[in-house]
DNA sequence: GGTTTGAAACTTTTT
DNA sequence: GTTTCAAACC
């Protein structure tokens, strides 16, 4: 394959230039994912570059899905030694093997933002601090960003001088940081500035991993953090062959630490640098690349670029004012219906971006009403439902005891009649000897104050370690269905019989697919060529299903994100989430000042640079459509109950009147005024509406699995992937499931769920 | 020790 | 409008 081939002549020098570090500023929809491809492929055809000396980081599990997947078309053979992955997940990877030298564990815990939340507020308790004055979002979010910026404990304690806020911070984040390390547990920035001290302290792993990362590329550089960006100057420094792909015209995480002067002042700190811009764009039409234009024309230090296309005028970019929120949810959906019946646009192809999530509601109901399929995309993170967080606490009790938050979660739920007085005793023993707080419980004995809550401690503690022995000989999927049987976990969820409780049980169906996934991807029979490398760099990757890899996936996992192509629905998700996605038909929804530019950023210190950041979002917004774009408001909506009266966005009126249809200020609100029917506008919206009479939904939610059909009965041959072969004993019908009995040749009896245990039917002979 | 109730806070964006 | 949290009650 020529990987040359349909590249202009922008995107073929960045291709060609592998030596040396590169600044590739790709404005959006220009193709910088297909040079990212080729370039890869090209190091390793044409360059004799060996696969495993090549790092690609992206920020999202989804862009590293996407470029592993383009990149083993072209490259084929050997593509899997390439590393394409996170910031994060290639964090853990160094740290799992390596840590041990900075003092933890390799097999610690990764902490979520919930379980980062539980510290600082039971630090802020330990430490009597009035969290209605300092609350604990600001002392998570100081501490992140002195993270972001590399600054540890000590050095935060030397700057904060004699302000009492800031001393409040450092103490706070250095008990914060001790309460992780006794855990054993790293938070999210720990991931990243803790492979950033192991590379400073230790030369001989940062000369490792010099040597190994020959080449690196790293995508939306234009996000990266501090942290991040020492990380890669890091390895760099040696062969200085990085490449990094952005534009700073979509850096939108400054909230996150993102720091633009990695990405502007890039040439300054590598003077080698070439540059080259890619300004074609092949994603959308004129009218909306000159809309979006216009749009980030208005911000002031940026790199000049002008997009351009070769693409078509294209409709005028369609633009709408509402009285309410209903209204313009109403018209959304219809448009989007109606575009679909009458120019066979599907539905996936159709996106609703907003600012916030909560912004979605409405949408969904009006879906739902109107029976169009949808999926909301963010939001509520699936690891962090409660039933998910309980069931993983108990795998990570399972698998780590140190892990003080988890044993704790779960060491009352269900019901075992634990309560705060106990786990307080045990904790404040725990605490005076220095132990974790699951080894307090060991010796419930030893604690003073207990009478009859040391033998409820015990049962506890040999719970664990029943399912620690079962957790042996069991695939993950089986432990948990072990954990829902012993805690009775599901019965209780059952015996509640409410919408709510369905939808947990629903969840935890789905975790344990996730986990039989997890397993499945192991057993792939494509070990069969056997690496060939030239053996100082294979390594770490775990060659078996583990309950720490397992756990460690899902907590590098934001969402269950895969798109799957298969559906056709609606996709909805704010505007962050929507950056480096395209659609041919896309909504932005919300467009008013106060929400889109937030209040927040209008009303802040420094409002033109928070400003700038919104535009960018908004620049992001409007580069995502491809074909026709649709720009809505509402005068009035409600906001945490709360009614409030919006002007059009600042942005809307930053693009040209000639691109619009549809007027911006205009006396609209009369001819609408009597349009709209008296009654209030949610009752109207009440209605189901004229269009859609038949075509109810079936359901939308991610897909309960459906029952099975068994291929076996009592008294067949079957096999199991990890005991083996047996004989089928008896089959006993659960709700969603059959529990079946195998008697194996050499395992024993065993009962499984038939569901997950993926048994196979042998023949008579066995 | 567990359950119920009412008030208060919450919302910008996420790996 | 929704969720979370603590106090009061059982």
């Amino acid at each position: 394959m020529d990987l040359f081939e349909n590249l202009n002549e922008q995107q073929q020098e960045a291709v060609r230039t592998v030596d040396g570090p590169l600044l590739i500023i790709a404005g959006a929809g220009s193709g910088k994912t297909r040079v990212l491809t080729n370039r890869t492929a090209y190091l390793i055809k044409e360059h004799g570059v060996a696969p495993w000396h090549i790092l690609a980081v992206t920020f999202t599990n989804k862009a590293a899905g996407e470029m592993r997947e383009r990149i083993d078309d072209l490259v084929g053979f050997g593509s899997d030694g390439i590393w394409v992955a996170t910031f994060h997940s290639t964090c853990v990877r160094i740290l799992r093997r390596f840590i041990d030298r900075l003092g933890y564990g390799t097999n610690f815990t990764i902490y979520d933002s919930d379980d980062q939340k539980t510290v600082v507020k039971d630090v802020c308790k330990r430490l009597s601090i009035d969290t209605k004055m300092l609350k604990e979002r600001m002392f998570l979010s100081a501490i992140s960003s002195a993270k972001d910026e590399l600054i540890g404990p000590e050095e935060y304690e030397k700057r904060c001088g004699n302000d009492y806020k800031e001393q409040r911070i450092a103490r706070v984040y250095r008990e914060y940081q001790d309460t992780l390390k006794k855990s054993n547990a790293l938070d999210f920035d720990d991931l990243i500035r803790l492979t950033v001290e192991l590379f400073k302290l230790d030369k001989e792993v940062l000369d490792y991993y010099q040597e190994k990362f020959r080449y690196l590329m790293v995508d939306e550089y234009q996000d990266t953090n501090t942290a991040q960006f020492e990380l890669i100057r890091l390895l760099a420094s040696k062969y200085q062959n990085l490449c990094v792909v952005g534009d700073d015209d979509q850096s939108i995480y400054k909230f996150r630490g993102a720091n633009i002067y990695n990405i502007l002042n890039f040439e300054h700190h590598f003077p080698e640098a070439k540059v080259i811009k890619l300004e074609q764009n092949y994603r959308s039409t004129q009218c909306i690349l000159d809309a979006a234009n216009a749009v980030i024309a208005h911000n002031g230090s940026r790199k000049e670029k002008r997009l351009w296309t070769e693409n078509p005028g294209g409709e005028k970019i369609t633009f709408r004012q509402f009285d309410t929120a209903y209204e313009e949810a109403e018209y959304i959906s219809h448009d989007i219906w109606q575009k679909k019946q009458q120019k066979g646009i599907p539905y996936c192809d159709s996106a609703i971006l907003y600012r916030t999530n909560a912004q979605s509601r409405l949408f969904e109901e009006r879906f739902i009403n109107a029976g169009i399929p949808y999926k909301i995309i963010g939001g509520i993170n699936f690891y962090s439902r409660r039933e998910i967080k309980d069931i993983l606490a108990y795998l990570k009790t399972v698998d780590n005891a140190s892990d003080d938050l988890a044993v704790k979660r779960i060491i009352n739920v269900p019901k075992r009649g634990i309560g705060a007085t106990t786990i307080a005793k045990a904790d404040t023993f725990a605490m005076e000897r220095g132990i974790t707080f699951f080894e307090a419980l060991e010796q419930a004995e030893e604690i003073p104050g207990l009478s009859r809550a040391a033998a409820k401690l015990k049962g506890f503690v040999n719970f664990i370690y029943v399912l620690r022995s079962k957790a042996r000989e069991m695939l993950i999927s089986e432990l948990i269905e072990e954990i829902f049987e012993e805690t009775g976990y599901i019965r209780e969820l059952e015996a509640e019989s409410t919408e709510e409780a369905e939808a947990r049980i629903e969840n935890l169906d789905e975790l344990i697919s996730k986990a039989a996934a997890y397993e499945e991807s192991f057993s792939d029979p494509e070990e069969d060529e056997e690496d060939l490398d030239d053996g100082d760099f294979t390594e770490d990757r775990e060659e078996r299903p583990t309950l720490s890899g397992f756990l460690e996936e899902v907590a590098l996992v934001a969402d269950i994100d895969e798109l799957s192509a298969d559906s056709d629905y609606v996709i909805l998700m704010t505007l962050h989430s929507a950056k480096g996605l395209e659609f041919p038909n896309v909504y932005l929804a919300g467009m008013e000042d106060g929400l889109f530019p937030s209040y927040m950023s209008i009303t802040s210190e420094n409002p033109t640079s928070e400003l700038e950041e919104e535009r960018r979002l908004c620049y992001v917004g409007i580069t995502r459509a491809m074909r026709y774009l649709t720009i809505t408001a509402a005068k009035m909506r409600m906001i945490r109950g709360e009614t409030q009266y919006n002007a059009v966005s600042r942005f809307v009126k930053e693009i040209p009147h000639g691109l619009l249809d549809g007027e911006v200020r205009s006396a609209r609100t009369n001819e609408r005024a009597e349009e709209a029917p008296s009654q209030s506008a949610r009752a109207a919206y009440r209605q189901t509406p004229y269009y859609l009479t038949q075509n109810k939904p079936k359901s939308f939610s991610s897909g309960r699995t459906e029952k099975i059909v068994l291929d076996y009965g009592v008294g067949d041959r079957v096999s199991h992937v990890k005991f083996g072969s047996g004989t089928v004993t008896a089959i006993l019908e659960g709700g969603r499931d059959y529990e079946v009995t195998v008697a194996f040749d050499g395992a024993g009896v065993k009962k499984m769920f038939a569901m997950f245990a993926k048994l196979k039917k042998l023949d008579e002979k066995g």
